[in-house]
DNA sequence: ACGGGTATTGACAACGTCGTCATAGAGTGA
DNA sequence: TCACTCTATGACGACGTTGTCAATACCCGT
């Protein structure tokens, strides 16, 4: 492999010289530098990070450790934001997944920082809440989508579910509806509480009487094996006398389930039956017709944000213990107004 | 930061002692290596990778380059494929995202060079042709879900969509269809043309004529952006005097709209026509109702075969230049005998 | 011509690890 | 007892890079 050392043989110069060069620190000839230049460009030098980082112990390097990767499929998103702020910024991502085992977990962070990474962030593919298995010393870590179960101080990013579903809800009163229906995500998920809790409030601010709001569970279970109630709940819920003009179910691939129950005891959307979802998974929003109105989670920004984040922890920047950052409505053609 | 040298103190015998128990090389007494382990546990020494490529020039880790991610949800699983044989096998993963842009992607080879990687798994995203910007290092690298464009002769791994699009016809064959729509896949994708050649020529072998298949074209222009005919080409079908009792779709994501056109049309399914999808993209194919009979693109093989592969060729195997995996007919409900 | 800067360059050590070689003690067979 | 082979251990250097410090060359004002 080419060295500094051969770029400085063939530059005719001292190897400190092209280190010079090559981190474009001053007190170096404009003349001397063009030929060490050239010598770079002839032999084809890559500089070594693993020399560069055993002198200066700072690899530039983040770690990602996910849980599972694509169970909430557009959740990746998150990894694409992340990868852009380094590649923008000059660092190095090293990935590894869990897939939900602790002692795997355990062996990542030592891999880890058997590569001296800089710092960590700690993804989940759904909002929840984990305990990272860090061991004894302190890499600077972010959390993103999920938070800590013990009440360390572990800075973290998350969607505002809340405002989310609170946005939905007033959409929906906004446009004249009145008994809504409502279909419940796995309560698991840190997410289906805040959502439903959002959807409530709301919905009694504006003077709904609980009686007008038709709350039902759609899915429950461990992620990836849950037992699925939605199109069964949404069946029933469309087939009372007195059934709601909207329905909102928990997430985008619940609605699905709706959209077919609605069809299939020969309802129109959005004539007969308004709809909304939740997260924009937008394989499923575009491709269903009438195109649904949602609400997007802002997995891409969750990714450039906790980098960002991450970067001024291990800069050693106090940074603010925790952020949460919007939901978008995506307003299509789901709903009509009555 | 705690070092082979800080040990080699602890335990009170030279650095090289304690590298060889790090090692597990022979020739040292039980006694030492206990006494060695128990300064390694007690000061919680980590190996420090990049000192140890320094000296052997193998930095045991593999690059990934995607191009983008979750433009087909369910791919990233080729990225838990080769994370999970990575874990197994002691590997390392450093991950770079070119967005599309080939600036960027000459940037991280580059990257990837600078870390001495010992190979390049080359992924997108959906199967495609492509034409890596290697520069003129040439690192061992094996293309996962596509082929380059040139002649090259790199490795690849590819699903095998001939045969599932073949598996799939002739599961409709066998079960009495004999007039079947297809709706096509956007043809800038590699599979594309394959299932439609296999669905074709299954067809024509078993003796049906071209009149009795009805095919259209259900999405074009580029990924990400494309137009999309889905709905209205399976509205028009479904409304022919003579139309066909089974319907194939280029993948699971256009199926939705089969299933929504069908049943706004009052038809039932599978009673008043059949369905079946491509993919098996579970949050789509668990979610209709009736559940979707569909073939399974075998993505977290591809990663698993793939790492596999490049080992292989990184240890100096001759390795086969090109392998394809089988897509698995998964049966599910949407399908009835005629 | 001289003292005091500033610009430019290089020699050398150090980072953490492991390969090479040397050393020393212990056992073995003649 | 002697030569020889093992076993167990350590000293030292090298990998590629950069930080430290010294050395040289040049310029300025006196």
């Amino acid at each position: 492999m080419v060295s500094i050392i051969s770029v400085a043989k063939a530059a005719g110069v001292s190897n400190k010289t092209v280190s010079r060069v090559i981190n474009g620190e001053p007190y170096v000839t404009e003349e001397t530098r063009e030929r060490v230049e050239k010598a770079i460009r002839d032999l084809g030098y890559i500089p070594n990070m693993a020399a560069r980082l055993i002198r200066s112990s700072r690899s530039n390097t983040f770690g990602i450790i996910t849980d599972y990767v694509s169970t909430t499929p557009y959740s990746v998103d998150i990894v694409r934001g992340i990868q852009d702020w380094a590649n923008a910024n000059g660092k190095t991502i090293l990935m590894a997944n869990t897939g939900g085992s602790s002692k795997r977990e355990a062996d990542i962070w030592k891999m880890f920082q058997s590569h001296r990474i800089d710092g960590v962030l700690y993804v989940t593919m759904y909002r929840r809440t984990v305990d990272p298995e860090a061991g004894d010393v302190r890499i600077p870590t972010v959390m993103i989508n999920c938070r800590p179960q013990t009440d360390e101080l572990l800075p973290s990013i998350e969607p505002d579910d809340y405002q989310g579903a609170q946005d939905l809800t007033r959409y929906l009163l906004d446009r004249g509806h009145r008994k809504i229906g409502y279909i419940r995500l796995n309560p698991i998920l840190l997410g289906a509480q805040l959502r439903l809790d959002a959807f409530r409030k709301t919905a009694a601010d504006f003077g709904l009487a609980e009686g007008d709001l038709s709350i039902r569970l759609g899915m429950e279970g461990p992620v990836g094996a849950e037992k699925n109630y939605v199109f069964a709940v949404a069946t029933e819920m469309l087939q009372q006398k007195d059934r709601p003009t909207a329905i909102m179910s928990g997430n985008d691939e619940m609605t699905i389930q709706v959209y077919i129950a609605a069809m299939a005891l020969g309802l129109r959307i959005p004539e007969d039956v308004s709809i909304v979802g939740f997260d924009d998974f937008r394989t499923v929003s575009l491709a269903l017709k009438p195109e649904l109105t949602t609400a997007a989670l802002p997995y891409y920004d969750l990714g450039l944000e906790g980098a960002e984040l991450l970067n001024s922890v291990v800069a050693g920047n106090k940074a603010p213990s925790s952020r949460v950052m919007p939901c978008k409505l995506v307003e299509r053609t789901s709903v009509r107004s009555v």
